[in-house]
DNA sequence: TGAATGATCACG
DNA sequence: GTGATCATTCAT
């Protein structure tokens, strides 16, 4: 697999999110295929929209890893994009499991494969993702890999889940029929 | 439907 | 300092 480079992320957020699905990450000894991801950038809804310490690797960085503590328990995982041009960046939201899937099965304390990574705050689990990895680059040791392309009319685009806006936009994009995916609100 | 659980941010 | 909020998950 060839490694993603830095440059793909210098571009709109949007597109990168779209973009993303079908690569791979690889971290701690297990990987999983994108299949879920959603675009933020200075919309409301966006960390990016006020820039604060947490926020400003969105500001000043494309091709980073973003990760954030929610909830008091759960990581996010997000890669930056676009930098200077206009703050972004590409929530992560589910993988298809790959390799390493006994240690991921462990760590969510589960055996059901679909309950592994479906879901942001899963994924960073099954892998071991923390705030360690925070403004790290992808060619760190987390790293991302070209795998799959998938044509549009594999994909399906949606308004993001789990955040509140007056106009809800069309930033979700996830593989059509995925069993991996994760489970959305109705 | 609501509890868990703590970092982050706005306010002053 | 204080209080509200939160890009979630899980059990009830």
């Amino acid at each position: 697999m060839e490694p993603v480079q830095k440059l793909f992320f210098k571009q709109d957020a949007v597109a990168v999110a779209q973009k993303l699905l079908g690569k791979v990450i690889t971290c701690d000894g297990c990987s999983g295929m994108i299949v879920e991801t959603e675009a933020y950038k200075t919309d409301p809804a966006s960390h990016a929209y006020k820039i604060t310490p947490r926020s400003e690797i969105m500001l000043k960085t494309y091709g980073c890893w973003y990760i954030y503590f929610v909830y008091g328990m759960y990581y996010c995982l997000n890669i930056t994009t676009n930098g200077l041009e206009e703050p972004g960046a590409v929530l992560i939201r589910a993988l298809e499991p790959m390799e390493g899937i006994a240690r991921m099965k462990q760590r969510r304390n589960t055996d059901d494969i679909t309950n592994l990574c479906s879901g942001p705050g899963k994924l960073c689990s099954a892998l071991a993702i923390d705030r360690t990895f925070n403004g790290s680059t992808i060619a760190g040791q987390m790293k991302l890999f070209h795998y799959k392309d998938f044509p549009e009319r594999r994909i399906t685009i949606s308004t993001r889940i789990g955040i509140k806006e007056k106009n809800p936009l069309p930033w979700r994009f996830f593989l059509k029929g995925n069993r991996f995916v994760s489970k959305a609100k109705p």
